[in-house]
DNA sequence: TGCTAGTCAATATA
DNA sequence: TATATTGACTAGCA
């Protein structure tokens, strides 16, 4: 039986000898034949090569190679006589003087070696091949599978040692080669060595017959037995202890949605704002944290020369080459308003009515049902903190704006969006980025307004009618009696028209200015709070069917300007 | 601890 | 059924 080799990353594929015998499972085990077609002749001699040990992904690629490894002979690479590529001139060649680079082989492990003169290995010839066009590999390699009816799963498992999802993701979105790894080339250089093997096909085909052959002996052997092609697998490691991967999370599109608008507001959101979403979605953390790392990582990586493969990219952002000065533009605030458009946009996308019950099916009853407890917490106010309830984040669309509340997620949110609303204080948790000074003030939004309602209807009447609504700038406001007692500021902000230029102006420097603030000692300057300096939002079930509160409210111009306004901030 | 790169494998889609 | 998508995971690194 094949050694079992845990490659790096996954997938447990068969030891691949390049040299000698090929101790494949389905066949390819003629002598001189090399796993995947891999071919001794004509071919650069290649080591043994072995998965069996880590090695490391990241390799300094051949621009760092010193001077004094090249060589004076002529590039050998792969003989275009074979069908190679043409590879550009390159210095080096996979001459027996070539020192060794494979750490593997520096480090004495890798199985077996072919006798003779050493030879580059597949991470040498990874690292020492310059400029292999991946787009051409993979369409070659693709006709070929295409016009042999050969699939994915096979070609990858007997010639890459990967898995079908894996080649197909090679094959449809090639990484240029300089943007590749030495590990992430070795796919490549496997592809280009098959396809210089003039018997490649027909060794491909023979192990397709041969695992025909051994299903339909399975099955004859076991007709109840599930067949699986996969049972061909001989090389698949066992799940280790038994214990399986984690079940994957099937994400509703409101919540990819929110994952979208919160990955372009932040791409490299810190701790905080992860627990916010994760609080918010209500997902875990590591759900969250991998959502993040893998669309930071797709993103960098579209799926088509020309774009992208999300169907939401007017809100994508290419993730910054440096994380750390991310993490700044998270604005709950913004997110809950931004999501809650986008939703309204969906659902009259999908042909649903604009005014949502619960934000539609995908999204998890919490979701949005904590803005005001969440100002009260801030304002240190437990009393509010049964009130449950929920504000209708529902955007109002341009035509169907009487049948629905509006949004007031501004004055509240951006008390209430405050993390640390959730019971524990700035002071307990600390200034975890140095991001905003803990404050235990409650303080006003300097934002706009953004033409919302107060839905819950127990703040109408019981006990939380003590609170008192002011009108500004036509949008309801509640301030609690501890928020007037602390005098806090509110900032009335007239619609006053101004030309495009001022406009984007002002934008700018209440932008700057809203900066400036949140660096005042929070003593004497209320800031906003942020997610990253507050933790622990509260979610109580949002009671959407609760009777709609309508308060005076302000025009449909108005509704529009405010969220144009905030779409052109973000952008 | 969090990042990137690479990958698996469940699931969706063609 | 084959291929594409994508959430989860790993190694290596800083």
């Amino acid at each position: 039986a094949p050694e079992k080799l845990m490659r790096t990353g996954g997938y447990t594929a068969p030891p691949l000898y390049l040299v000698g015998g090929c101790p494949l499972p389905g066949g390819l085990a003629a002598p001189g034949c090399l796993p995947g077609g891999l071919s001794t002749s004509g071919s650069p001699t290649l080591p043994s090569y072995t998965t069996g040990t880590s090695k490391p992904h990241h390799m300094k690629l051949p621009a760092d190679i010193p001077k004094s490894m090249e060589s004076p002979l002529p590039p050998v690479g792969i003989p275009p006589s074979l069908g190679g590529l043409p590879l550009p001139s390159h210095p080096m060649s996979f001459d027996a003087r070539m020192p060794i680079l494979d750490p593997l082989r520096k480090a004495g492990v890798g199985g077996p070696r072919a006798p003779g003169p050493a030879a580059p290995s597949v991470y040498e010839m990874a690292a020492l091949t310059q400029d292999l066009d991946t787009q051409v590999i993979t369409t070659k390699i693709k006709e070929a599978l295409l016009a042999n009816n050969i699939g994915q799963k096979l070609f990858g498992e007997a010639v890459l040692g990967l898995s079908q999802g894996s080649v197909s993701e090679l094959l449809s979105k090639p990484k240029p080669w300089h943007m590749l790894s030495i590990k992430g080339r070795e796919p490549f250089i496997r592809m280009q060595l098959w396809l210089n093997d003039p018997r490649n096909l027909e060794k491909l085909q023979l192990l397709k017959n041969e695992r025909r052959e051994a299903s339909k002996r399975r099955r004859a052997l076991d007709p109840t037995a599930e067949v699986s092609q996969d049972s061909q697998d001989i090389f698949q490691a066992p799940s280790p202890g038994g214990s399986s991967k984690k079940q994957r999370v099937l994400f509703s599109e409101e919540q990819k949605e929110a994952l979208r608008l919160a990955f372009a507001l932040d791409p490299y959101p810190n701790l905080a704002t992860i627990e916010f979403l994760a609080q918010e979605l209500q997902l875990s953390t590591r759900t969250i944290t991998n959502w993040f790392h893998n669309h930071r990582m797709r993103l960098k990586h579209p799926s088509s020369p020309g774009g992208g493969s999300s169907p939401n990219r007017e809100i994508q952002q290419p993730p910054t080459n440096h994380p750390q000065g991310q993490g700044q533009s998270f604005d709950p605030i913004h997110f809950r308003l931004l999501l809650s458009q986008r939703l309204m946009e969906l659902r009259k996308e999908k042909g649903l009515p604009p005014t949502l019950p619960g934000l539609g099916p995908g999204l998890p009853p919490g979701l949005f049902s904590h803005f005001p407890h969440l100002g009260q917490q801030e304002l240190g106010n437990p009393r509010l903190d049964s009130l449950g309830g929920g504000l209708d984040l529902s955007m109002k669309g341009e035509n169907d704006y009487d049948d629905a509340s509006l949004v007031d997620e501004d004055s509240n949110m951006s008390g209430a969006m405050s993390p640390s609303g959730g019971g524990r204080s700035e002071g307990e948790d600390g200034d975890r980025d140095g991001r905003g000074a803990p404050s235990p003030l409650p303080r006003t939004s300097r934002r706009k307004p953004a033409a919302p309602q107060w839905v819950n209807p127990s703040w109408a009447s019981g006990e939380g009618g003590k609170e008192r609504e002011v009108i500004i700038n036509g949008v309801c406001v509640m301030q609690t009696d501890d928020y007037r007692l602390r005098e806090q500021e509110t900032v009335r902000i007239e619609p006053t028209p101004v030309d495009e230029a001022n406009r984007n102006r002002s934008l700018k420097e209440e932008q700057e200015d809203e900066n400036e603030e949140e660096q005042q000692p929070a003593s004497t300057h209320p800031s906003s709070p942020r997610p990253d300096t507050l933790t622990e939002p509260v979610t109580l079930q949002e009671e959407e069917s609760s009777t709609l509160q309508e308060e005076p409210t302000p025009s449909q111009e108005a509704v529009k300007e405010e969220t144009d306004e905030v779409e052109e901030e973000e952008a």
